[in-house]
DNA sequence: CGCTCATAAT
């Protein structure tokens, strides 16, 4: 027994730190507690070899176990223990023997033992001995606060703190941090608002940590203005003030702004941390600057954070969103040891790579390479988590892979991700990008809670597969919800419009959308209505739009006028958007191919010959087709005119039968024009018979079980001449067809297209 | 009080 005193002095040293930084400087007796400690610690120190195993800890808690009384001063470090050990079991047990020695007067150890039982997750006890506790003081209620606020019970939280008020007591700055996290949590910027305006009725002091939570909040809030109006006012900015800063702007949209943040934070010669270098990193990220990430990279290594796994992460997560595929994997061969944020960004970041370079034919392997990292992921010991779901989802919509996202939908539901409403929103979009409007819409229903994104998803979907007016009726569902529109809700549903025609209801939901939600439209929304005047054929009325808006028309606009015109015939206005269209995209092979297109399909040689010279200056080779299927785990790729696969030639017999088929009923093949040799103008006309998209369904429908849909994926626009041949196939076969190409879904379905036959097609 | 990885479009 002699020997515990020092014993326990040891372990008050090691919790020395969290011991300060739960005594506010409000309390003066508690302090000096901590220091009495320090002091017989340092007298002991030369005579008894320092032990800093937590072996004395461990000791001092099986005395207590055995029921063995000790000095209360030990309390404070075996609660702390518990604390790091996570051990609700332990903390009952101090408990029991706090009850027991009558040492519960002590409000110190009280506050401590509340914070150890919120720590632990368990509110419920830390709440019952705050209930039964004779005396309180603004520490034991900012305790339970705090408590509430750690256990995602923000609401609870409010709830004591005007208690707190009520008792006529006044808050601490500790005390108010704690609220205005309550309220960043629900998001809440009224609360935020009238605590802030408490803070400036109390006088309170705006010292740097109030005011960083204030900026959080602001922030989270979706309010930058405030939050940087919130930072600039932080007295001391610390490197916490400008990496909340930093964050707030990439949250908000707004990286540049928070680059420049980093930089002003540097000049003051603030020295960035891991949580700074990460949030920098994230910038970089929307804004896709390898150069600046790069520079961060060399930064934190000279920072000494060279083996810091959230900013490997982050690297390597940066360089494979802008397709560094070396950096990427340089990066990931340094790590010793890896996270599951890790594997989601290594999932993340190949799905991301698919949506940039759409011509680079590799880049479409980094779906598959996705894929087969969620395969390894789920052989190792590691559970995938909600970020794992909702990213390896997404993975399954660009690749079209219904099989997959079935299996990852199961595992989703086994696991428990399901209810979460992110996993849920990119289930329904995984089968509306599939094509099955159907599934979409059940898991839709099946969502215990829904986000604007959710029922925008929906929405959308509802439009792409050209159900219109399922698509109103559930945005009306959606404003009875209370859900508020954005901007995207609205390019579903005037699409929806456009789709049905319904231009006098397309024009009210814009004018609902302007006055009612205060949105102001954009070029998209724009757009919507553009392609409406234009598949009624009411193509001066399109231009008409296109010259009353404010903005320059972009690619978009002018690819929609030109589908309108090949449509319903109207050349001259057709070539007019054309050449437009060029000017806005002149390194686009695609652009170049349909403007090609339609000269040769008029017969307008001198403007074909132009063109190619054009293409030839510009350097624009022949355009790249591929395209996938995936059946059940494996994705197949296809060339033009492939033979190289298995089945080939079954897959040309067929196609040769279905050919012969189509052409009995009328369809005439029009063969589609590629460039094969750029030396030589006189073999303009392609000799491919099939496109990839073609040979993709072949093999599916060859390999595919009796009347299940097909779906393939493509990487550049399909062409009219293989769209009309697909609509004969749907019919002859009797099954549907999804094609994704790079412009939207098209879903066959017995000779009819969901597109309308109104897209960008070649 | 601050961190990296996730969902919607013509």
């Amino acid at each position: 027994m002699a020997s515990l005193p020092s014993v326990a002095l040891t372990g008050s040293l090691k919790f020395e730190p969290e011991f300060r930084k739960y005594s506010p400087s409000s309390l003066a007796s508690e302090k000096s507690r901590s220091v009495s400690h320090h002091k017989s610690y340092t007298t002991t120190q030369s005579d008894q070899k320092p032990d800093p195993s937590c072996m004395d800890i461990k000791e001092a808690l099986s005395l207590l176990k055995d029921g063995t009384k000790i000095e209360s001063a030990f309390y404070v470090p075996l609660l702390q223990e518990s604390i790091d050990e996570n051990s609700v079991s332990d903390a009952q047990i101090i408990h029991g023997h706090i009850i027991k020695t009558g040492t519960y007067e002590d409000l110190f150890i009280m506050t401590f033992l509340i914070n150890v039982y919120a720590k632990c997750g368990t509110m419920e006890a830390a709440r019952k001995i705050f209930d039964k506790l004779p005396r309180r003081n603004v520490v034991t209620w900012t305790a339970l606060i705090t408590g509430y606020v750690h256990n995602s019970q923000p609401e609870l939280a409010i709830l004591v703190f005007q208690e707190l008020l009520e008792t006529g007591a006044y808050p601490t700055n500790y005390t108010l941090g704690a609220v205005l996290s309550a309220c960043s949590s629900l998001y809440s910027i009224e609360l935020g608002k009238q605590v802030h305006g408490y803070i400036i009725k109390y006088q309170i002091e705006y010292d740097t940590s109030m005011g960083n939570s204030l900026c959080s909040l602001y922030s989270k809030c979706g309010n930058l203005e405030s939050a940087v109006k919130a930072f600039k006012r932080v007295p001391e900015k610390n490197t916490i003030s400008w990496t909340t800063a930093i964050s707030a702007c990439g949250d908000n949209g707004q990286a540049e702004m928070g680059l420049r943040f980093f930089v002003e934070m540097l000049s003051e010669d603030t020295r960035p941390n891991e949580f700074t270098l990460t949030s920098v990193l994230s910038l970089c990220c929307i804004i896709q600057t390898l150069g600046v990430g790069k520079q961060i990279h060399s930064l934190s290594i000279r920072l000494g954070y060279e083996s810091n796994l959230p900013i490997k992460n982050s690297i390597m997560y940066l360089y494979l969103k802008c397709g560094w595929i070396d950096g990427a994997q340089k990066s990931l061969s340094g790590m010793k040891t890896v996270s599951l944020v890790t594997w989601n960004a290594l999932i993340a970041g190949h799905a991301q790579m698919m949506n940039c370079a759409k011509d680079d034919i590799p880049v479409r392997h980094s779906g598959t390479e996705a894929l087969n990292i969620f395969l390894k992921l789920n052989r190792s010991n590691t559970k995938p988590d909600l970020f794992t779901f909702s990213s390896i989802l997404t993975v399954c919509s660009n690749m079209v892979a219904l099989e997959q996202g079935e299996q990852i939908h199961a595992q989703a539901m086994k696991t428990g991700f399901l209810s979460d409403v992110v996993v849920g929103s990119a289930l329904v979009n995984m089968y509306n990008k599939c094509g099955s409007i159907e599934r979409a819409s059940k898991a839709f229903v099946e969502m215990s809670k829904r986000t604007l994104i959710s029922w925008t998803s929906m929405i959308t979907g509802f439009a792409q597969h050209g159900r219109s007016y399922q698509a109103l009726q559930l945005f009306e569902d959606m404003r009875l919800a209370g859900v508020r529109p954005n901007k995207i809700t609205f390019v579903g549903v005037l699409s929806a419009c456009s789709h049905a025609g319904m231009v006098k209801e397309a024009l009210s939901y814009f004018e609902i959308m302007k006055n009612e939600y205060g949105i102001n439209p954009v070029m998209d929304h724009y757009a919507c209505l553009i392609d409406m005047f234009v598949r009624l054929g009411r193509l001066d009325e399109a231009f008409d739009f296109i010259q009353k808006m404010d903005f320059e028309p972009n690619e978009v606009i002018w690819s929609i006028l030109i589908a309108g015109c090949r449509s319903h015939g109207n050349m001259e206005l057709g070539f007019y958007a054309a050449e437009r269209l060029l000017e806005l995209k002149p390194k686009d092979a695609e652009t170049y191919v349909l403007l090609l297109n339609m000269y040769l399909s008029a017969g307008r040689w001198k403007d074909v010959s132009r063109v190619r010279k054009m293409m030839r200056d510009e350097k624009i080779g022949r355009l790249k087709d591929c395209s996938w299927i995936s059946i059940k785990d494996k994705v197949y790729s296809f060339l033009p005119d492939d033979k190289s696969f298995a089945q080939s030639e079954q897959a040309y017999d067929l196609l040769e039968d279905l050919l012969a088929k189509a052409k009995n009923l009328g369809y005439v093949s029009k063969r589609s024009l590629e460039i094969v040799d750029e030396e030589d103008d006189e073999k303009i006309i392609s000799s491919i018979v099939h496109h990839s998209e073609r040979l993709a369904i072949a093999f599916g429908l060859l390999n595919m079980p009796k009347g299940a849909h097909v779906r393939v994926i493509k990487n550049i626009s399909m062409c009219r001449d293989c769209h009309s041949f697909i609509k004969f196939i749907s019919v002859f076969t009797g099954r549907k067809i999804v094609i994704r190409d790079s412009k939207r879904l098209h879903k066959f379905s017995n000779g009819h297209c969901s597109c309308g036959d109104f897209s960008n097609l070649l």
